[in-house]
DNA sequence: GTCCAGGACCTAG
DNA sequence: CTAGGTCATGGA
């Protein structure tokens, strides 16, 4: 199964590394992943986006809806404030867009991200899908074919020839609330399980409505994603932004953090209310795609 | 060995 | 409101 997604101004090895997801790996010139219960291979081409599955697909919206390929970007791109930083970001990460992720998804990995490294979030993900996540595929859906299993990672990074054969979807809720503490932990979160764990038990008792907040606004659906441990503002302002597309919501973390104060306030040290409040003011009615442009900027500057 | 990571939360001043 | 400590774990 294959299609075509025409598309342009869209970059989508930055896209999907630019922190956003953390289950989308290159392969060669392609980016496999998963979502819902399908085991996709995306691949960047002139005319667009070219998508493959191993499963029947007859209805491609939630691939269209996921990588948000009907989103006008030079309309947005016009909001945004006409300053050196902004020009300079935008400059820099050509093509980057804002993905429309699963919020469940979407929540619990930000659950899990709270100081950790990118890198390690995907793992720690990883590790969680596959001991908890259905099975959605066998084999990567296009050549190479795989053989084996197993990953391995050296402490360089690279990735050795072994590969994962086997793709999970992102275990459930339900399956997750039904896991002990200990369990979690095994997969590295550390002090992020019994969060995860809470959050869990209360979508699955649904006791917490994950589809109510999209109708929300965005203060109101901010409060009620912070009423769940190890939520705090900047982890609902994630979810917010690349789980339900309130492009009002701004996160806020180190990088952010950092690149404003360095290239909005060079001299003085300004307080973080200070800067949340320039945040909200500054940017504009799509001030969280402009907050993308200029996280993915300042990693990539130093990364480089 | 040290520092820090897409934080949240609690306490003390 | 701000500053500092604590929570696990591992990359750089």
């Amino acid at each position: 199964m294959e299609i075509l997604l025409p598309v342009r101004d869209y970059d989508l090895a930055a896209t999907l590394d630019s922190g956003q997801v953390f289950r989308w790996q290159r392969e060669g010139e392609s980016w496999n992943g998963v979502l819902g219960e399908y085991f996709l291979q995306l691949t960047q081409t002139p005319a667009g986006i070219h998508a493959r599955a191993i499963a029947p697909v007859n209805d491609w919206n939630f691939l269209r809806e996921f990588l948000q390929t009907e989103t006008n970007l030079a309309a947005i791109l016009k909001t945004f404030p006409d300053d050196k930083p902004m020009r300079d970001a935008v400059a820099v990460c050509q093509g980057l867009r804002l993905l429309r992720q699963e919020p469940w998804e979407c929540l619990a990995s930000f659950i899990l991200s709270s100081t950790k490294q990118i890198v390690q979030i995907r793992q720690i993900v990883a590790l969680l899908c596959e001991r908890f996540g259905e099975e959605v595929g066998r084999a990567v859906p296009c050549p190479p074919p795989i053989a084996n299993r197993s990953v391995r990672f050296h402490h360089d990074g690279a990735q050795r020839t072994a590969r994962p054969t086997t793709a999970f979807a992102f275990p459930s809720p339900e399956r997750l609330a039904a896991c002990t503490e200990v369990e979690l932990r095994a997969c590295k979160m550390g002090f992020r399980a019994p969060s995860l764990l809470n959050a869990a038990r209360k979508i699955a008792d649904g006791k917490l409505d994950l589809e109510k907040i999209r109708r929300l606004d965005y203060a109101e659906a901010r409060k009620e994603l912070m009423t769940l441990r190890g939520v705090g503002g900047k982890i609902a302002d994630c979810v917010l932004l690349f789980g339900y597309g309130f492009d009002s919501a701004f996160p806020v973390d180190v990088w952010i953090e950092r690149a404003l104060q360095e290239l909005y306030f060079p001299r003085r040290r300004a307080s973080e209310k200070r800067l949340r409040h320039f945040a909200a003011t500054h940017f504009g009615p799509h001030a969280g795609y402009a907050q993308q442009y200029l996280f993915h900027y300042m990693r990539t500057k130093v990364k480089s």
